[in-house]
DNA sequence: TGAAAGAGTTAGAATGACTCTAAACCTCAA
DNA sequence: TTGAGGTTTAGAGTCATTCTAACTCTTTCA
């Protein structure tokens, strides 16, 4: 987290704001980066504790309006599960989530395009989905410990 | 909304609650035929309104209360949505929801076995899911009036 | 009979995750 | 150098839900 944004990334971000006449604010940059250096499913909370520890003064409302322009100009993904807290996600390939019960972590599951397409087939006619969420809640025995 | 419970809607209640140590009581068979006489995914406080016009005492406490019973006890399934307020659904066969963008209706949309362990299979060893939560959201061309 | 226990119900207060508001701040362009 | 518009901010407001504590009802068993 103390590294900068990579090349890379920043033009991701600049290029995707632009695309809906927004611009790259400091505020954007670490809450950004904040979202892709642990890719763990934060919630605003915990987004917001992590970008102060490089920008102080950052406020809670700017933490949900940099995240509401995210999502909005396709950069993240919500997640939610039941009635808790928002949580956001930077991996925009098409996959589902996994939330562990025990310890309350989402992982990502990846979604082959054969699924996805046995998915959308179930639609009646008349039926046009434009997002699908696939939320599975269960234990796991995972032996390592990362969070994705 | 007016008749009663029919004799195997009222032993369905009563079994499932007995099964884990509960009473039927007058509040609750009026809230579970609320749910069962209009099956449209009603928020609690949708709830709450129809079954006052059974029962005008009945308090907005006691509407969480047994549908967080009926719930604990396998009689109706939540819908969550995003953030939005929570809906209720007696419908207990694999069901998908769709939710259409325009009207905020949801939408049972079957699940065929082999789609849901189609599903199943992209789960990584050691991931052991209890549930699976699939929901679309779009536009419907739909033609009649009824909301499922 | 009747006292105590325990389940269920109730009104209203409390919580918590957002969402709004209005003022301040910036940057760029005329 | 004015001001127009996007951005940020603190704090107030909203709303679904949960909690609390008193009350009611039924059951038990003394």
């Amino acid at each position: 987290m103390n590294q900068n944004l990579s090349e890379a990334d920043l033009s991701h971000l600049q290029e995707a704001l632009s695309r809906s006449g927004q611009k790259v604010t400091p505020q954007r940059e670490t809450v950004f980066k904040v979202l892709l250096s642990k890719r763990d499913h934060p919630s605003v909370d915990e987004v917001y504790n992590r970008a102060r520890e490089a920008m102080p003064g950052l406020s809670l409302a700017t933490v949900y309006n940099c995240l509401e322009t995210f999502v909005g100009c396709g950069l993240v993904r919500q997640v939610n599960h039941e009635r808790e807290s928002t949580r956001y996600c930077p991996n925009l390939a098409p996959h589902a989530h996994f939330r562990d019960k025990a310890t309350g972590r989402v992982h990502d599951i990846d979604l082959p395009p054969e699924v996805l397409s046995s998915l959308r087939s179930i639609l009646p006619p008349g039926f046009d989905s434009e997002t699908i969420e696939i939320s599975f809640h269960g234990r796991t025995q995972a032996k390592d410990g990362h969070a994705n």
